[in-house]
DNA sequence: GTGAAAGCGCTAACAG
DNA sequence: CTGTTAGCGCTTTCAC
């Protein structure tokens, strides 16, 4: 194999400016320091030459690598991946981190990382060494495990937990999971339902339990009783099966759900039908995340849309401000969610 | 900004091995000249330490940078991202990559590139430049633009060009554009059809004439005429209801009709609906690209099905069978493609 | 088989 | 404001 080598580096920028490597480099990194003539003719001759640094050679020489790492827990996106149900969680990640990165002249890498093993700090360890990162992103259910936080904490790397509350390590910036429950369950008080059931997550997301808390502070704002409303799913359809069929059992069923994500929605849908229950008529139903699926199902389905993109791009721009020395947040970071309205929600009485 | 060092760095594994810096280096790369004990010892110091050698370094002198990079279209792909439509062509692209990259020990970076500019030249350089990927993988419109095939001949990095047939430079890998494309009509001829229109891709992707071109041959077999048949589209919706109303304009409307993608099938179920036409008793239809959404159609839409993630993974098998020294394929790679049979297809007469 | 030396491209630290 | 020196972690020579 031919030992391939930078076309142009900084060395012929150098010479073609008539300035010393220094210089170049502080050009590069855009320092102070350079007097603006100097600074532009320097700046001349990389456009010229068409020099690009090398981000091996930056980071070898301690800069940054100029790289951000976007962790996902492996099985379930492999799952994703392959069910082709349309879920586009990793492409909204792309979308947002991938463009915010461009702004700053960075790069994000994706990255999948299993949750439930022993080897969590092995794989992620070894991505760090491998690539160093500028910083790192944690997504659900990554971000809460307390394995890899702590892991993360070490490393001396900036990173952000996507869809956390807990601001005790790392840059927490939640999707207002609690708000958006809270505003779904108003949604429907507000259309007359009075007996609402909820279709939790899976309790390795604590993102789960704060939806569950948005829709029981709702309930009880309004005064109404939650008992045997609340259901326990695990984001897959048996699961979201499994939890409307309890939920639909009479007597005194529920007039409305709401599920925890997409696939749990269009679960309860199936049993609805299979009940004989008319949506929106007999049962309204809203479901989180607003992935593509739910414009197709029939009806379509009422939603809260998080925006994953516009997360994302947050969570880039923390990671930066963090490599410039800013603090962290003092507040939570909350990136606002919104209910889209269609065809699922019917007024009640 | 602290300056950040590898933790563990091959220093610390010879001197824990009691080697030189140089026989960890050979057995980190599985070279040969190591005695079976010596290389045990220098493997166990590496275990226990958890080193794992930084790519940057690695790349610095002169080794592989174990990285390949994908490249997609920019505007297509955001478009895509923000329609929100469950194309999971991406997605696809990261599973069938990302895991035949680890298994080889390599990471996939997937980037953005403009077709359509005077600077892809330099975007794709600076990519190049920046990253120093092993190799490149490029997929349609790239695939066929001779300005990216050209430059990147330039930069001695091996490259796949996918849904290409051209074997002039770079590895070419078909997704069968022309046999799925034959393989769909000859479905529909024997369902009885003999009038089967077909909407074609923009000509910027060549895999639009090869699926032309197996319709055409296809039809021509069966001694079919395909005069006013072939409608002119562009991928998106609009283009696909423009082609729609034009071919089903009576007299003489097909009685099926291949879309040379899901959105533009899409439309032209919509646009059937509209003329009062059923599918699949007054109109049967065929799609290409199998996203998640035709699942959802009413009817399911029947869709050939190109495996971009078996595509990619040849991809990336090819790239590094090449980095070895190995040859390109002689033979142009084949990946098959699949007739994923719904409900949009009827028996004629 | 193994080791020592040199250098990849760049930046931090220190001079001037 | 600019240049010089040293070294990042690793692999490529070239010795032994």
């Amino acid at each position: 194999m031919a030992r391939r080598r930078q076309a142009v580096t900084i060395r012929h920028v150098a010479a073609a400016a008539g300035v010393s490597l220094q210089t170049v480099s502080r050009v590069i990194n855009n320092e102070a320091s350079v007097r603006p003539e100097t600074k532009q003719r320097v700046q001349a001759a990389i456009d010229r030459l068409g020099y690009v640094p090398s981000i091996a050679a930056q980071r070898m020489s301690g800069s940054r690598s100029y790289l951000i790492l976007a962790v996902n827990d492996r099985d379930r996106t492999i799952a994703d991946w392959q069910a082709r149900q349309g879920t586009d969680w990793v492409d909204q990640m792309l979308l947002g981190g991938m463009l915010k990165c461009a702004e700053h002249g960075y790069r994000m890498i994706f990255e999948l990382v299993d949750t439930h093993s022993d080897h969590v700090e092995r794989e992620l360890g070894a991505a760090i060494a491998a690539l160093q990162p500028d910083g790192i992103i944690l997504t659900p259910p990554h971000s809460d495990n307390r394995q890899i936080v702590d892991f993360l904490c070490e490393q001396a790397v900036p990173f952000v937990r996507i869809g956390s509350r807990r601001q005790d390590s790392g840059i927490a910036v939640s999707m207002d999971d609690e708000g958006s429950a809270h505003a779904a369950t108003r949604h429907l008080i507000a259309h007359g339902h009075a007996r609402i059931g909820f279709i939790a997550g899976p309790p390795d997301y604590e993102l789960s339990g704060w939806r569950v808390d948005g829709w029981r502070a709702a309930m009880a704002a309004a005064g109404l009783d939650t008992t045997g409303l609340l259901a326990a799913g695990d984001f897959s359809h048996a699961s979201g099966r499994a939890a409307a069929l309890r939920l639909l059992d009479p007597p005194d069923r529920p007039t409305a759900i709401i599920a925890s994500n997409d696939q749990m929605a269009i679960a309860t849908l199936e049993v609805a039908r299979e009940l004989g229950l008319a949506v929106p008529d007999d049962l309204s139903l809203i479901s989180f995340d607003n992935t593509p699926i739910v414009q197709f199902a029939r009806p379509p389905l009422t939603a809260i849309d998080q925006s994953i993109a516009a997360t994302v791009a947050l969570a880039v721009d923390l990671i930066i401000a963090s490599l410039k020395g800013d603090a962290a947040p003092a507040a939570l970071p909350v990136v606002p969610s919104t209910l889209i309205e269609r065809a699922s929600v019917a007024r009640r009485g």
